[in-house]
DNA sequence: CAAATCTCTGCAATCGATTGCATAATCGGT
DNA sequence: ACCGATTATGCAATCGATTGCAGAGATTTG
């Protein structure tokens, strides 16, 4: 129940000063002190279980060995393997993480970017909603490292780490139209969130290398991320366009709640309608038919991020490359039928 | 880029001494202060945009305001709403939480808890997978606000916050009576983990209650909590009692894998046999037939949990309670079908 | 043998904020 | 106008660690 001990118990236990304690115990600087009274030190600090106190050491050093990693929202399953990913780096390193929720809100986020500067974070790691983010820009401009995850951001010279959304768009897109479609429809994603825009006009992009013409694609914007919004733009989308034989949404959860819709309506997919996804979440192998999708490995972005922010922070050698593209992949289950082209 | 400022800079902008501005910017002295000089101060803080340094705050006060929050691992479905839970108390007080994930291994368990103590934080919640932990009781023990959730430590005073199990095995196992089922079978989880045990316990107690003999009673226990495991034990259930017509699952994902199971080998559910989870994890209603399953609020246990550890940490008055059980709802899909009782 | 060099350890300032105590300033009372 | 009481502000120590500089001893060198 005593106090933790301090340099200074360590001192008086040995009868040395605590700046002959402080440079024993920190092995760069061992070297300029007498073996003997180096292991007379060390045994004492084992003895009393010493342990350093880094926020004495933090306010010292102006460093924190802490970092900031801001997401919308960690109940959101795409979030925690990207935690991970940042941990796998961070941790080993010797940096804690403190995880806020910012909610997509400007001003809740604006508060957070507060409250983690207030702590003295080294850098933050900022994993986007919206596309663009006055008060982290605002932070890096400061000085303060910043990377962010799944957003580029045009205005300042923050790196970026992002998926190959548009690699993953026409991967997609090409695997539909190898199965015979021809009548494919995007259900997209809320245009203000950069996700949602670059997977649009990458689908917008391919179709046109398809021959087709932008105003005949049929395209359903979904206000959220989420599965209402996706059985909406469905119902949507089979209303407008009866003859469409495959959607390709723009994540899982959109596709998810298509995909309901659909089932409900009878349009069940793969055998009416063709249906793709988006991300690759948790757990959708168990979701029958099982949705083909683009997978995007969550794990490497975060460590990705966590890498080029630690580079930052050492800020030793070279700068960081501005901008880190990610590779996707298809990830085949059946919810794409293949059926007779019809042209 | 530069510097942020500090007291002292308010100080000479404003020539007056630090522990004047101090003083004028904690709302609890600054009655003390000549109402003119705090206003003066106040807007020179403002202009130059003061924030106060929390690290040379939690030095001198020896109060960091940050607490440590250890989980299992965060891509585990069940944690991020009890992390959101936690936050949700903890933001508007003024802490911030870092996470840990110890992957249920306690050389980790032991070093993150030595790390956050370095770190100063002000109190641990501690998720448990075991059911025993020296470290973090050691901690306690040393006088670190602790509050564990999931699991009873029985060794030491360390407050917890639990669901109510027992009655979540009651209330699934009465469903299945009440349907019927007589052959039910349990899917325990791991023994070593303390819900593995204590729905097992549960399961025993209940079944005793409505007259099975223990050594009639069909218990298969998984390794882990994961599908291949609920795949593994329901073979081995229904090859070692092919009558069986009902398992109750120690938790979703040994379901899943268990209806998985099923499904693939001639005894679809609900139709052939009914499943039953404990959890109600997200997108449970996306998987057809739909699981009927345990509803814990884990949102309620971390914001629980957050609160008693706030209460101990301000320690001012009284004791907090050492058990928390928290009500768990039953939550009915279509995995459970109604069968002629067979006595 | 004295001077120069080198090694090792101690001193004290520092990081930014808080706070008990001292002191200067103000006020009222007579 | 003087004294004691009150109030507003400054001083300096403190939290625990780091680090430039100084100086004591030991060692080498001419």
């Amino acid at each position: 129940m005593s106090r933790r001990p301090t340099l200074k118990d360590i001192a008086r236990e040995t009868g040395v000063h605590v700046s002959t304690v402080s440079r024993a115990l920190d092995p760069q600087k061992r070297s300029s002190l007498t073996e003997e009274i180096v292991v007379k030190i060390r045994q004492a600090a084992d003895r009393l279980g010493y342990r350093p106190n880094r926020i004495a050491f933090s306010l010292r050093k102006q460093k924190s060995m802490t970092v900031g990693v801001m997401i919308p929202d960690i109940t959101n399953m795409i979030f925690p393997p990207i935690v991970r990913g940042i941990e796998s780096v961070m941790e080993p390193l010797g940096y804690a993480s403190i995880i806020v929720n910012t909610d997509g809100d400007s001003d809740r986020e604006r508060r957070l970017t507060e409250t983690l500067q207030e702590r003295g974070v080294d850098g933050i790691i900022h994993t986007a909603v919206l596309r663009s983010d006055p008060n982290i820009v605002e932070a890096a401009r400061q000085g303060l490292p910043v990377v962010t995850l799944n957003r580029k951001v045009e205005e300042a010279e923050i790196p970026y780490v992002i998926n190959d959304e548009e690699a993953g768009i026409r991967m997609i897109f090409d695997h539909l139209h190898d199965h015979g479609h021809r009548r494919i429809a995007h259900l997209a994603g809320p245009r203000d969130l950069s996700t949602g825009l670059l997977r649009r006009e990458a689908f917008c992009s391919v179709a046109r290398d398809y021959g087709l013409s932008a105003d005949a694609l049929v395209i359903e914007e979904a206000c959220r991320f989420e599965e209402e919004e996706g059985r909406r733009c469905a119902k949507e989308i089979l209303s407008r366009s009866p003859e469409t034989t495959a959607i390709l949404c723009a994540n899982d959860r959109l596709a998810l709640g298509a995909m309901d819709y659909c089932a409900r309506n009878g349009h069940p997919c793969p055998d009416k309608i063709s249906i793709t996804g988006f991300n690759d979440m948790p757990f959708l192998d168990l979701i029958p038919p099982g949705l083909t999708t683009v997978r995007i490995e969550q794990f490497d972005a975060g460590a990705t991020a966590a890498r080029l922010l630690v580079q930052m922070i050492d800020g030793c050698d070279g700068k960081v490359p501005r901008e880190t593209v990610l590779p996707v992949s298809l990830k085949c289950r059946n919810s794409v039928l293949r059926i007779e082209a019809d042209h």
